[in-house]
DNA sequence: TCAGTTCATATAGCAATGCTATAGGTGCTA
DNA sequence: TAGCACCTATAGCATTGCTATATGAACTGA
């Protein structure tokens, strides 16, 4: 019963923990199981990662290491948010094909504490969206931006994962999907722009114009700053004069 | 240390544990601590709700009326897609205000099990956009566009609860909320319409026409019926001859 | 009035959980 | 060989959800 003998007991370890979770069917996974998988005591667990949580945060981090792959693993196709969707259906992807190590990246949300992998995630897409913005294709910030797809994709991921495997519609992610890309992008590919239909190609502009300062590494401009800058922007290009 | 004396233990265990839950700050609570503060010994707790869960979905069961009541004490405003917003912001609050009830109610997801109060929450915003659909304002079935904004709006929500409370941004609830609105209803206040933008009037009224058979509580079309009802629709409204 | 039945609660305790105090190897350097 | 740091095992603690069994209370039918 015991996991290849000659690694090391951390690794048989984190092998075991990844196995039965992968595995469990939901039901949670106990200490002693684990040890008793990678054919180690109790303290030695304890010793190479504090907890229970040191264990699993150890094992979500592999996982989120493949889920990076995942979302890093195909050429840009020179269109961002033709990527984006990509990028979309792959963390579903993952969370169906994975559900369990999911609900444990993403699923054991506490309050006032957000898993450090949802940071990381955003940081993902944002890198992804600014891309898309200095392309001058975003409506707005790549961070809200991110943030916006992100709870979205999560959101669906979740309800899927918890529906009966024989009900799934991945229609639900690829509508939900388009309908958060296409709010965010300056130029659908039908016409008009989303919401206050107000915002103008100028607004485009200028966070077009910040994600290329921040690419650049040169000073960007503070959140404050591009709201002031925004709002002037904006009166200009509704002033009667302009 | 025990609660309201002269209750039947049976409530005093249900007012215990939401207490309980309520200001657990997200650490679990045990069967103990409830029975503790409800002046109760564990065979009660079993007798009434049969598993520790049992209580919890009681618990659910009644912080789920109070949600109900939040997403029905509205007057309709004649604008169904207006009160989807406001039960879109309902939602929102509702989890910010009870953070713990909401992780319970919508968080506990487990692979192929759906809480029943997702199937609830879903049925509850169906009915609203069956409205809209009736009105000829929405571009989709109301039971997608439901789970749609629903799972987005619990991604949301999720979100916010997981963040820093001063760090919570609302404009991130708002704007995936608008996001997912005008992607599923048939005239945005700009002009056109979102995704593949040949999705013509058509479909619109075949949408409204399903609605109100449904509502009318006559024989409705099946989902494949209406799925091929609308492929010939789209065909005669796009053939040349059309 | 009183035995019988049913409902509701308490006593005491079980198996499983996460975790740890302590001690025992094991391999290195001096 | 002595000393030292690292890693692992024995054994056990407190807490967890839950239950087998028994006791009390309230009602029912004769």
């Amino acid at each position: 019963m015991s996991l290849d003998g000659q690694l090391p007991p951390k690794m048989r370890l984190l092998r075991a923990a990844a196995e039965l979770l992968a595995n469990s069917g939901g039901a949670p996974v106990s200490t002693r199981q684990i040890t008793q998988l990678a054919g180690v005591t109790a303290p030695t667990l304890y010793h190479h990662f504090g907890d229970k949580e040191g264990l699993f945060d150890a094992v979500v981090a592999a996982g989120f290491e493949e889920y990076v792959a995942g979302e890093r693993d195909f050429a840009p196709s020179g269109q961002p948010l033709e990527d984006i969707r990509r990028m979309w259906d792959n963390h579903v992807q993952f969370g169906l094909n994975q559900p369990e190590l999911y609900l444990v990246m993403f699923g054991n949300i506490r309050p006032e504490s957000r898993p450090a992998i949802v940071a990381d995630a955003e940081a993902l897409m944002e890198e992804m969206l600014n891309k898309a913005a200095v392309a001058g294709q975003l409506n707005v910030q790549p961070r809200e931006a991110a943030r916006s797809i992100l709870a979205a994709n999560v959101g669906v991921t979740l309800m899927l994962i918890a529906e009966p495997a024989s009900e799934r519609n991945l229609e639900l992610s690829t509508m939900t999907r388009d309908a958060m890309i296409f709010a965010v992008s300056a130029e659908p590919a039908g016409g008009a722009a989303p919401g206050d239909a107000g915002k103008s190609s100028v607004v485009v502009a200028a966070i077009a114009l910040n994600a290329a300062l921040q690419a650049s590494h040169s000073d960007q401009l503070s959140s404050s700053e591009l709201k002031l800058f925004l709002e002037w922007l904006h009166r200009i290009s509704t002033s009667p004069a302009g």
